[in-house]
DNA sequence: ACAGTTAATGACCATGATGGTCAATAGTTT
DNA sequence: AAACTATTGACCATCATGGTCATTAACTGT
């Protein structure tokens, strides 16, 4: 265990030593086997069948399947964390920020398509062995995270009338549908830039109509 | 097998002779685990010790794991139907023929909590083994219920500048993430009623904020 | 070319869980 | 008390598990 120049405690494994590509072809692996069957249905020949390498390897990267786990954890974290980082706190209106976000997140799931999938399973994990752990690596984590995305908003933009918690409820719990939705979709795309654009544009849609509906004005417009 | 008068084979096993009751518990037993596991992963170990009744019962009511899987499928298809026969044609708001189905819902949900999610996450069942008979089974029935919901609604309510393809996607996305939201409240209820009137209250106040976002007009009020 | 060092392999192992069986027991009906 | 049905759980062959380690492959500096 070294202490880094960031302020962080870094436990160097084999594995920080392999290339960035075939770090990620096995968090990858991991990742995908932990969202499918939980911790303790998740097999470690699966993972290793996954990311195309010998059991051998995978138990010289990491003590324990327990390690792997904890290890996925903090490389969820740190992606989370990266992307708290970019928020950018000069924007102040809701919808713009959250695309930005967004944003990110599309271009994280092109090298780790389910990071995102595995850190919310994790709250449904019954294993004893890790649910501890994972409460207190996450928890402080996502409160951070959801303080600073909503800090500094301008909510004079929305209308009297309206609750706005549960206006931004709807709002989240749209993200998360048409987040679903595009992943059905990126199947039948092929080039996945194009896919890109096409899912911002529909994105636009969705929150035009929501700003049409939520805010008091929008585009010079007043209702 | 026999024909019923209803039209459909039925056929007979032990299980059709014990209490509804006790079909209750074990059905549910079968679904937490299946809802848990998949089928693959899925233990009838598990689901006897959930059910408190011995393997032996178990394999006496259902010839095998499969056979036992294809009954609660079945048992999801027919609480599914008989929402959908319940659908009252006559009411041609969008809003309140939801908030119907929504009432029928919980109150299923109420002798079998994971049901929905159950038929929900068939949609990831990966096991060959069953995936086929799941869509043979399901596919149907789905489209069937989804073409009733939204047979006869009145579209002209909603604001002329509005893509309502998209609204009904927000009011669903909206309604499955107040659904998940009321699951994670119901544990700090004691008293189910109490919990149903402050459920179905609170997304009185969601629907009220949609409706006044998605509709033209409400309470005579125009926009 | 070669010795020395590190990285990667997969056959192997003890353990435990699996779906399913069936002789025995308990309960009910006649 | 006999005949029948419903329920039990110990039992079984099979197989997948997390983890090991002797062996092989790949790389390094000279």
């Amino acid at each position: 265990m070294t202490y880094s120049e960031k302020g962080v405690y870094i436990i160097y494994t084999l594995f920080n030593k392999l290339t960035k590509e075939k770090q990620q072809v096995i968090m990858n692996a991991a990742i995908s086997e932990f969202v499918q069957s939980g911790f303790d249905k998740s097999s470690t020949n699966e993972i290793v069948k996954r990311a195309k390498i010998s059991k051998g390897s995978l138990f010289n990267y990491f003590t324990s399947k327990k390690d792997l786990y904890f290890y996925v954890i903090d490389y969820g974290v740190q992606i989370i964390n990266y992307i708290t980082e970019q928020i950018d706190l000069t924007e102040r209106d809701l919808f713009q920020r959250i695309e930005n976000v967004g944003l990110q997140k599309m271009y994280i799931q092109q090298k780790n398509p389910q990071v995102f999938d595995f850190l919310a399973s994790t709250k449904q994990e019954e294993s004893h062995e890790v649910s501890d752990i994972i409460n207190q690596k996450l928890g402080a984590m996502y409160d951070k995270s959801i303080k600073k995305l909503y800090e500094g908003i301008d909510y004079t933009k929305f209308r009297d009338d309206i609750d706005i918690e549960k206006a931004i409820e709807i709002l989240n719990w749209t993200m998360f549908g048409f987040g679903e939705k595009g992943l059905h979709q990126m199947r039948t795309f092929e080039n996945v830039t194009e896919f890109g654009e096409h899912y911002l544009n529909e994105w636009k849609q969705y929150a035009h109509l929501l700003k049409t509906s939520f805010y008091k004005e929008w585009d010079g417009e007043i209702r």
